[in-house]
DNA sequence: ATTGATATTGAGAATCAGTCTCAATTATGG
DNA sequence: CCATAATTGAGACTGATTCTCAATATCAAT
């Protein structure tokens, strides 16, 4: 399925849909999931296929162009993308402690937001909202 | 102001307050918004003071942990912080045009995000939300 | 003010994610 | 199968940020 788009969208542009923008395409599928290049990169050569890692980059950001993954955040040890053909638009927790992402949807975050634009007359396009904090998990080893 | 809060910070952790720092921390509260590292430095060039690059990186960092400022995001061209030191705190819509930041603030956002949380056993520490899109100028300036 | 112990500085080297180069290779339509 | 144009990969390159380390500055105690 996912296979489709991304080829439609490189023949609408005269662009090729090679072995290695397709093994890059199935190990993101799966992940169903958070992943960063570099892991992406060092999974794919584990299971035998090969794409460089300038592949690797080229290939994440026509998938980006293309719609099918996104970017989530910028850290210190590089982009975080995530999957999101098939998957609804969520917003993010971050835990301090253990790195965990919980992903949440709220309809009311999303209308607010809207009405926010509309009070600045500003024509959103993406947000991205990131909470920062401690899971469950976290706060309980913490006492 | 500032200035003793900084030297506080530092003395607590038997730190020096420098010339350099000094600096940095007056360019810095000129701004009085969003500065990115580059051209603080510059900045501090221009004006006849001097501080280095390694300096520059080195005190945003004390600053940041010291809470007088905060990183906003992270861009292709860099890390953009923000003056937080007496500042209400607030969101923001980044112009995908222009790179125009406008700055918002929402009681009713606030207020989801602590329910939100509240559901999930999350302790929130703190949130950004980035609106991305086109501002009132660059709407106009499409058409 | 002098001293001494320690933190800081700056210039440039090092690092690290990401992009670019270019000759060799491959996909694709006909 | 061919021709053409896109893609690949190795490694060079870039740009932001951090690190190194010898020279220097700070500060508390004298």
């Amino acid at each position: 399925m996912e296979k489709k788009i991304f080829n439609k969208f490189l023949k609408e542009r005269g662009q090729k849909f090679t072995k290695e923008r397709s093994a890059i395409l199935q190990r993101i599928f799966s992940y169903h999931g958070h992943f960063d290049t570099e892991s992406l990169y060092l999974k794919i050569r584990e299971t035998g296929l090969k794409a460089s890692r300038a592949s690797v980059y080229r290939t994440l950001n026509l998938l980006r162009e293309c719609g099918l993954i996104e970017k989530v955040t910028k850290t210190e040890h590089g982009t975080i993308y995530e999957y999101t053909f098939g998957h609804e638009h969520h917003d993010h927790m971050l835990c301090i402690g253990c790195g965990t992402i919980i992903e949440f949807y709220s309809e009311d975050l999303e209308r607010l937001q809207e009405n926010i634009c509309r009070r600045q007359d500003f024509k959103g396009v993406t947000h991205s909202l990131e909470i920062r904090g401690y899971c469950k998990r976290c706060q309980k080893n913490k006492k």
